[in-house]
DNA sequence: ATGGCCAATTTTATTGGA
């Protein structure tokens, strides 16, 4: 089983670069898209209508911005947009969805970047989503959380630790939410496979940052451990083209 | 590495992204 993340950086722009190709060939059991920027009214009838799968879309009440969609080849137990959280259901960012084996979270987190408030707000979406995670561990559940996770956990997660520790991104202040997931049992997937490995899931368009590999890795699948038993790998596609982030896949045996 | 981008809407400027 092959669950995909890839922030597309506007799903009209990506299809004109060929997104829907990439789709069929990858062909991913589950596919998680976030910041769409889009109502699915206005995107291509090639994706709305692709033959086999479900979708569900979580737009943002406003347009252009944001966006979650969550397309499955099986049809999940329950679809859910928000986590009851009214401060964080406006903006378009999550997709929840039942399977047999594991709750399945699309993410698109906040970005800190823009000023004071913004920051509050990402960290406050942190920790209201791990507290309605963890009560679903409580009850007995296995959990996936994937996205743009919108930060870089360790040094080796991004390509300019010194000079990023104080942006939005890499303060310590977010990073350690990432570690509070990871205390509360969840598993850095992709990590936990390659404690060494350097790989890059984002690069700032500005700079020629691509082409000389200057980049951020943060898109991730957090899993519990009823899951992570299961993994056999995680592959971050940093070929493919499209966005300025690229796919990341857990391939789960069965 | 100085400055260099891109998507979408509010469109020939602005907002947001990280």
């Amino acid at each position: 089983m092959k669950i995909t993340t890839w922030n597309v950086n506007g799903i009209r722009a990506a299809i004109n670069k060929g997104f829907i190709d990439w789709f069929a060939e990858a062909s991913p059991d589950v596919l998680c898209l976030q910041e769409v920027k889009a109502y699915k009214e206005q995107v291509s009838e090639d994706l709305t209508q692709v033959s086999g799968y479900h979708q569900f879309w979580n737009s943002a009440d406003r347009p252009g911005y944001s966006g979650v969609a969550t397309f499955t080849k099986t049809k999940p137990i329950e679809m859910t947009a928000g986590f009851g959280v009214e401060a964080y259901t406006g903006e378009g960012r999550t997709i929840i969805t039942k399977h047999p084996r594991f709750y399945l979270f699309n993410v698109y987190f906040p970005n800190g970047q823009r000023d004071q408030g913004r920051l509050d707000y990402k960290l406050g979406f942190y920790e209201a989503l791990l507290a309605y995670c963890e009560e679903l561990i409580a009850a007995g559940n296995e959990v996936v959380i994937t996205g743009d996770f919108n930060t870089a956990h360790r040094e080796i997660d991004l390509a300019n630790p010194k000079s990023n520790e104080k942006n939005s991104g890499f303060l310590p202040i977010e990073r350690e939410w990432i570690d509070r997931f990871l205390e509360r049992g969840f598993i850095d997937a992709f990590r936990a496979l390659y404690p060494d490995k350097v790989q890059y899931s984002w690069w700032t368009y500005r700079f020629g940052a691509r082409s000389r590999n200057v980049g951020w890795r943060l898109d991730y699948h957090l899993v519990t451990k009823g899951v992570m038993d299961r993994v056999k790998d995680v592959i971050i596609h940093d070929d493919v083209l499209g966005s300025d982030h690229c796919p990341v896949s857990l391939i789960l045996k069965d």
